[in-house]
DNA sequence: CTAAGCATGTAAGGTGTTACATGATTCT
DNA sequence: AGAATCATGTAACACCTTACATGCTTAG
C-alpha cells in the first residue's frame, strides 16, 4: 500500500517521478536533465535527488535496478505502474505555482546605492549568463530532445523567447539606468569626504 | 560591534533594509511593498519580515520608532548611517543569483500525462495571473511609484516586458501544445483496457 | 599521472513558509 | 454587525543547499 502521496506541489520527488517518465535514468543523469532542459525554471541539487529517489522507491513509484561492474555502483531506476499512476494522480490535483526569486533584479533597484562599475559589472554579468543558457538551449534542439515530448519542446521555446526578451531588454535600456542610478546618487558617505562622524555606538 | 554581516546573498533582511532606503515604513508597509512592486520577482511574508526588522533592529541597521495610540501598536522602522553602509558593503560585495522555480513549466513538461481539459485550465490560469500582475503593473506607473528611484523603474518596466513577452508566447503556442500533447498521450492506463505489455524486461 | 567526468550518498544548516494567535479600526 | 484592512508577532516544519566523503574511469 504505497501511502502518502497527495502532494499538491511539485517538489523533487515529483520532478524525478516525471522525468522518468521519458524512460529510466540514473540519479546522475537525472541531475544532468536537470541542468540541461530544466535549469531555467527548476533547479535540483543531488541533496535532493538522491534522497528523492529513495523515498519514491521505499514507496513502489520507482523501481530500482543495481548493476556493480566491476565495483562501480549504478542504480537505474524506471517508473512503475503504480508511480505513473500517482504521478497522474498530483498532476491531476496541482495548482503550480511560478515563483522567480532574482537577487539580480533586487540588487538593480539598489542601484542608487552602488557604484557604475559594479552595476556595469552586474548587468554584463547577467548578460553573459543569458548568453550562456541561451547558447545552451540551441545545443538541445538537435540533440538529445528529439524524442522528448512536444510539451519540453514548448517549455524550452518559452525559455528561449523569454530570455531573449529579458536579454534585448536589459540590452537596450542599461545605458539610460546606468546614468540614472549616477545621478540619483545622494551625497557619498564612504568616499574621503568629511565623514558624517557617527558611526554610532561601538 | 554590529557584527553579522557580511552576506553574499540578498537575503530578506538586506531586502528590508534596501526598502527602507527609500523612507521609513512599519513591516506592514515593508509586505505590501513586496507585493506591489517586487512580488513579480521576490517574495517574502510576514514570518520572515517581522524576525528580519528584528535582527536588523538589534544589529544597529535600523531604527525603531514605536507609536500605541490607543492601544493600537506601531512599530516604524527606518535606516540608520549604519545600516546604510552595511547595505552598500553588501551591495558592492554580492554576486546575485538568478533562479525561477516555476512548477507551471514543470507541469507543462508532463502534458503528455494531463487531461486536455486540466492542461487548458492550467495555461489559462497562468495566462490569467500574468494579466493580473500586468494590471497591477500598470496601476503603479502613475501611483505612488513617482518618487521612487530610476532603477524601481527599470525593474518594474523589466518586469512588464519579460511578462508581456510570456504571455504572448503562451497565448500564440498554445495551440499546438495542447493538440501535441493529446496526440503524445500514451494508451491510457488508468482506464479499463489492456494494460500496455512495453514495459520491457523486468 | 593528473584532471575531469561518472557515480553515489550523508549531515548539518540556512532560509523561508504556513498556520496560528491576537486585536484595533474603517468601510459597507 | 460583519468584513476587510491595518498591525504585530511566534512556532513548527518543509524543503532544499552546501559541504563533505568516497571511489572508479576516461581523456589529455
Amino acid at each position: 500500500m504505497p501511502a502518502r502521496n497527495q502532494s499538491k506541489s511539485l517538489d523533487v520527488r515529483t520532478m524525478c517521478l516525471g522525468i522518468l517518465s521519458f524512460g529510466e535514468a540514473t540519479g546522475y543523469e537525472l541531475k544532468r536533465h536537470f541542468e540541461n532542459g530544466f535549469h531555467h525554471f527548476y533547479a535540483a541539487s543531488f541533496g535532493s535527488i538522491y534522497p528523492a529517489l529513495e523515498a519514491l522507491s521505499a514507496d513502489g513509484l520507482v523501481a530500482c535496478q543495481e548493476t556493480a561492474e566491476g565495483g562501480k555502483l549504478r542504480k537505474v531506476y524506471r517508473l512503475t505502474p503504480a508511480g505513473e499512476s500517482a504521478l497522474r494522480a498530483t498532476l491531476a490535483a496541482c495548482e503550480p505555482t511560478h515563483r522567480m526569486r532574482s537577487e539580480f533584479l533586487a540588487v538593480l533597484c539598489f542601484a542608487h546605492l552602488m557604484s557604475p562599475e559594479k552595476l556595469s559589472a552586474l548587468i554584463d554579468g547577467r548578460l553573459a549568463e543569458l548568453d550562456d543558457t541561451l547558447a545552451r538551449h540551441h545545443d538541445l534542439r538537435d540533440d538529445a530532445h528529439a524524442q522528448l515530448p512536444a510539451s519540453v519542446r514548448f517549455v524550452n521555446e518559452f525559455g528561449r523567447h523569454t530570455m531573449q526578451a529579458a536579454r534585448d531588454f536589459i540590452e537596450q535600456n542599461k545605458g539610460w539606468l546606468i546614468s540614472a542610478a549616477e545621478r540619483e546618487q545622494p551625497p557619498d558617505d564612504n568616499a574621503s569626504r568629511a565623514p558624517r562622524a557617527r558611526r554610532g555606538a561601538a
